[in-house]
DNA sequence: CGCAACATTGAAAACGCTTTCAAGTCAAAG
DNA sequence: CTTTGACTTGAAAGCGTTTTCAATGTTGCG
């Protein structure tokens, strides 16, 4: 019942010649003769014979396959990456495997280990909050890392992103030039570095260069979610805010939503800008300014630089840096 | 500089045992004598030796991983079932390689081929367009295939979804219940099986039970993205119809601002229904109504069967069917 | 105490490929 | 003719596990 296998040893007899010269032509070795070259070849075809990667991948201690640790593949942002992380793969000839980590440092350490168990020749991390634990996982691996759309404060792994604090602080420039001096800051958990070290820097910039003073009372850390945000309306206006920085599309979304539902106008009475430039931006209304990303280059970028790193490669920058954008829409006057 | 390797061997080594016995206790192999395992595994964590899983792979000719093509990632509808893939895929200790497949023929081909290179131990396939070289494919590989949220008119492979006729049949009733004579049925293209033989059917069937008659003028193919759906606001309301079946959330979304944007109000004046309940149909202003559809189960029931597939178990039920229901928002009445 | 029955262990053969190294070929050069 | 060096090839040793099979130990019981 078990359907039949063909290896490279039947391929060798069938071709009358040795294992090493069928793997030579199965590799693209030149140094064949083209006659014998053609008859394995022949061969080969006729047995349909198909080459079992994990033996390879045993014997030459390579499976080109590199894994990729996400938060949550149903959201927008990470799946964009995702998306420029397996195109640049496909066409280096790599495979993803694909792990979803919910931003769980103890789940993102396990599966850190499978990866590496799986000898997997690089990884890409995307995750917000690089523990200490997982930084010396990273140390100890032997395969590459590289952070996609995610930094670590430790610059330790080569990683690709944007320059968040200064997005951060133009797009909350932007709302302060429209009047607004009582600005809300929403993200997630300020645990995460990007929020806390990035996002809020922004911020606070932002506010010292107009002279504003900054408040704590303007900050509200939540969860990623349409829910969180929808919710956040009462919290918002009680705090006399009449704008809001955030720091997720679908989030976003939500305080949007919320405010509207409650019926505060936007941009009108309350203006938003978020930060991802996802489709879901131009699906709302009204549609949502927001800080623009080359998102699907983020992935394709951070893949590309695994590939060298995997090749040993030197790389003249390890950190590299994305142009972000400003895109006005419709929540911003 | 390369990181040392400790293998099986070592560990054989250092505890005074065989291989055999150091694989015993790491595979929780029960015919070893407790004071040997403890002593092996003191061994295990003091050399911190963690097992290739590569070699194991070719020593057992079980992977634990198994492949999923997926059309894109990007897409909500898809990447649901895939986090529903992964959750169960992950309870069951396989691994996901995932690749884009863009619904493409001649790539999904090859990125099965790859795959079963890789000896995966199963495969879960979405998309809609089973080709008969795919099929064929389906058909040689040792390893276990199953569909998720996804038809093949020649239900060869086990597959999980919904009832689409009849989920679409309620929909497009509802929508002639509320007065509605000409509504339109918007989808992706009519190529694909889930279209053609199935939400037309359901929609011919609806208005057939009403008496009414069938009028391609009002069946609209087009790409499932948002821009296709906002530009056919002209030809939806130059051909007189005053409701939509949409085949895709973002599709619809794009019908449906397409529509507001041209001064046409949803859902007094036009109304809309989609198909697939992801996050998106809360998003939007009006709120979009909906079929139901346990995103997330369906990839997890998927995933489900294909581990006892896998697993050589007898399943009852090779095509297994979820509840689909009928959310009613704001874009109709 | 002797033996059957069962529990533990180890030796060694796979698994299917890559890769090193030496050997064999062959044509151009001397 | 030899010699030399460039090409081609094959033999065989891994790669790190699992697994089979036989051998060795142990235990219970009459």
């Amino acid at each position: 019942m078990e359907k039949q296998t063909v290896t490279i040893y039947d391929v060798a007899r069938e071709a009358a010649v040795s294992m090493a010269t069928v793997s030579r032509v199965v590799n693209g070795n030149p140094n064949v003769k083209p006659a014998t070259r053609k008859k394995v070849l022949e061969v080969i075809d006729r047995l349909d014979y198909r080459p079992n990667a994990v033996a390879r991948g045993l014997a030459s201690k390579k499976t080109t396959t590199v894994g990729v640790i996400i938060p949550d593949v149903t959201n927008a942002y990470f799946s964009s990456l995702a998306r420029g992380i397996d195109d640049i793969a496909m066409m280096y000839k790599y495979n993803i495997i694909l792990t979803n980590s919910d931003e769980n440092g103890g789940k993102e350490v396990q599966v850190l280990n499978t990866l590496m168990a799986k000898q997997v020749d690089g990884i890409i991390f995307m995750g917000n909050q690089v523990t200490d634990e997982l930084r010396e996982e990273f140390k100890r691996s032997k395969a590459p890392v590289v952070l996609a759309g995610s930094v670590d404060a430790e610059k330790a792994q080569p990683s690709v992103n944007i320059d968040y604090v200064a997005a951060v602080a133009e797009a909350v420039k932007n709302l302060i030039d429209h009047g607004n001096q009582k600005i809300a800051f929403v993200s997630g958990s300020m645990d995460q570095a990007i929020n806390h070290d990035y996002r809020l820097k922004g911020y606070k910039k932002a506010l010292k260069d107009a002279g504003i003073s900054y408040d704590d009372k303007l900050v509200f850390e939540t969860d990623y979610t349409y829910k969180a945000g929808q919710s956040l309306e009462p919290a918002l206006t009680a705090a006399g805010a009449t704008a809001a920085f955030v720091g997720d599309d679908e989030l976003a979304a939500g305080v949007m939503n919320g405010l509207t539902d409650a019926g505060v106008d936007v941009p009108s009475e309350f203006e938003v800008i978020t930060s991802n430039d996802t489709k879901l931006t131009e699906l709302v209304r009204p549609k949502m300014s927001s800080i623009t990303q080359p998102l699907y280059d983020i992935g394709a970028v951070a893949m590309r630089l695994l590939t060298k790193l995997m090749n040993n490669e030197t790389v003249d920058e390890n950190t590299v840096i994305l142009p972000y954008g400003l895109m006005k829409r419709s929540s911003t006057k």
